[in-house]
DNA sequence: CTGTTAGCGCCTTCAA
DNA sequence: TTGAAGGCGCTAACAG
């Protein structure tokens, strides 16, 4: 007994006008009669009426929501930049609608889908590789777009994203001051922003060779686990350590390890984490960590969707974010 | 110059067939020769064609997508919540939607509106307030809906929510085990989750009279910010208190602050959270904190809300879950 | 100011 | 196995 919604005809039946009157009040259209407004207004009061987007979408209004789809919900930078955008948007009016891939291409793929076939106004989308599929769908489906956290291979792509080459560079140096006998990588996931933090950390250190790399570390439960592994395989209790962990989440999850261990940080090993993520701050060690302004990413990429599907954008907006180093506890240079 | 974007009409003139024989190959019907299917298949491949989903659902087809409102994209509490929740349905070939109200009862009424007229197929909406007008939308809308994190006063709604004036009293008993002559209470914004344990919390305590109270503290920047005042005003260095900080969020800020100040925890000033958000475990010390088990939450809302969709639901699904105290390091009693 | 008439893109009978 | 036709709810000219 689900009941029947009501509709625009409903409405224009019971208003003793035509449907065309009571899409007007709709539209907010000037040229409708107060009284014929009220009453319309009262009778959709009274059914509560919600018009269909639908309908409304495919009678070709903006649907006023834009899409972002993103590698992982339960990560705290990727929040933080949604929450940047959506403040952004809904200023603007638009609403937004989040989605995760769970860092799977075909996952990522139909959720695209789902949102060109939504006909969403705009997309921001952090792609799960730089070749996704996704990547060619978006934009043969004409909708604007823009990536963030990736800098594409195609030069005629939108982006937000930070340099990571220079972020890597940073910590480099960073680590090259620091003289530890023994100095290890943690890395996530076979991820472009990844591969680039690598290829400038490496190309910094004045010492590659004798470089550690432990890979697919992606969350702070498995920088838990891998606490332990480091341990006992790289003798941290009886070497000083560096290490270079290119996601805070794993720093934050490996330092909350290796105190329970009974190793002292900085002194015994020093920790430099990626992104500077509000939590960076507030966990157990503050982290030294690549700052690379959350804030704005998301803040520039809502600002130049809009830009782009209001078709004001004077040309493609492509932003390469310049990384700085924040030193905090985890990891300091005397 | 957009490009038009292909029907399903594009398709059928170019394979010389009619509408509905692609519409066929569309929702995957049998009675469709494979030739044909083939050769549609492959104009829609070549053309990147993606189905408009508002033609669909207007003539019909269910969306396969479920909308959900939370106060907070910011709040690690919800957004944990959204995790279980996606993990489910997508299971399920649905697809989520989050949006944040904000806690603003306006901006939470026109997302839901939004949700409502785009004919999601159920909604779950962590609400501002138990009477937000929202909830009488969605009632009158007809779509499967679901409240979590709030214990509605209105016998005839489908929620999830933890017993909130248990979790209260469980901090309550652990106070007065604490025998500490300061007592202080740190809450929110004002929402039933909170009064619920603001009322156990008092009518468990053995001195409520003594107890200070400080309200509308939301978050942890807000948390970390009160800290330097509770420093002064109640002289937290000179006398040993106890914080019950109804949001873990907040009550690592205020340890994070705290600590700064040389306040020494759980020694000086004892803390208990609520939440037992995945941080809590992460943090400067260990927070010892009410839990509600979050993936619950999220895993019983969406797994009953599918149901309800479904059609399958026997009942209203009506969850009160039953709280616990953990004991980690930011108060013990010995 | 208001009604009429076409669609928008797709699905679903009903016939063939 | 296929096509024709009507309709989903709404907007947008075009006449009055």
């Amino acid at each position: 007994m689900k009941k029947k919604t009501v509709t625009i005809s409903d409405i224009a039946t019971e208003a003793g006008v035509s449907k065309a009157t009571v899409s007007r009040v709709l539209s907010n259209s000037p040229k409708v009669k107060k009284e014929s407004k009220e009453k319309i207004l009262k009778i959709m009061e009274k059914y509560s009426y919600v018009p269909n987007n639908m309908a409304q979408s495919l009678a070709g209004t903006p649907r006023m929501t834009i899409g972002i789809v993103i590698d992982e919900l339960a990560n705290f930078f990727f929040i933080e930049v949604a929450d940047g955008i959506d403040k952004v948007i809904s200023h603007s009016g638009y609403s937004m609608q989040i989605s995760s891939s769970r860092w799977d291409e075909e996952n990522e793929l139909r959720l695209v889908r789902q949102l060109i076939s939504s006909r969403v106004d705009g997309i921001i989308l952090a792609p799960v590789s730089e070749t996704s599929r996704s990547i060619a769908l978006l934009k043969s489906s004409g909708i604007p777009f823009l990536l963030i956290n990736v800098i594409p291979k195609q030069e005629d792509l939108a982006f937000v994203s930070c340099d990571n080459s220079a972020g890597g560079r940073l910590a480099g140096q960073f680590f090259n001051r620091m003289h530890r006998p023994c100095q290890i990588l943690i890395t996530g996931y076979p991820h472009q922003s990844i591969s680039y933090r690598i290829q400038g950390f490496k190309e910094t250190l004045e010492k590659p060779e004798e470089l550690i790399h432990y890979e697919n570390i992606n969350t702070y439960e498995q920088g838990y686990e891998i606490a332990s592994v480091l341990l006992i395989k790289n003798r941290l209790a009886s070497i000083k350590t560096a290490l270079f962990v290119t996601n805070d989440n794993v720093a934050i999850g490996i330092i909350t390890r290796l105190l329970e261990l009974g190793i002292s940080i900085p002194e015994q090993v020093s920790v430099i984490g990626y992104d500077d993520i509000k939590l960076s701050t507030f966990c157990r060690i503050p982290l030294t960590t690549v700052s690379q302004g959350i804030k704005d990413i998301g803040k520039i990429a809502a600002m130049e969707l809009l830009e782009m599907i209001e078709g004001s954008a004077e040309e493609l907006p492509q932003h390469l974010i310049e990384p700085q180093i924040v030193m905090r506890q985890s990891a300091v240079i005397l």
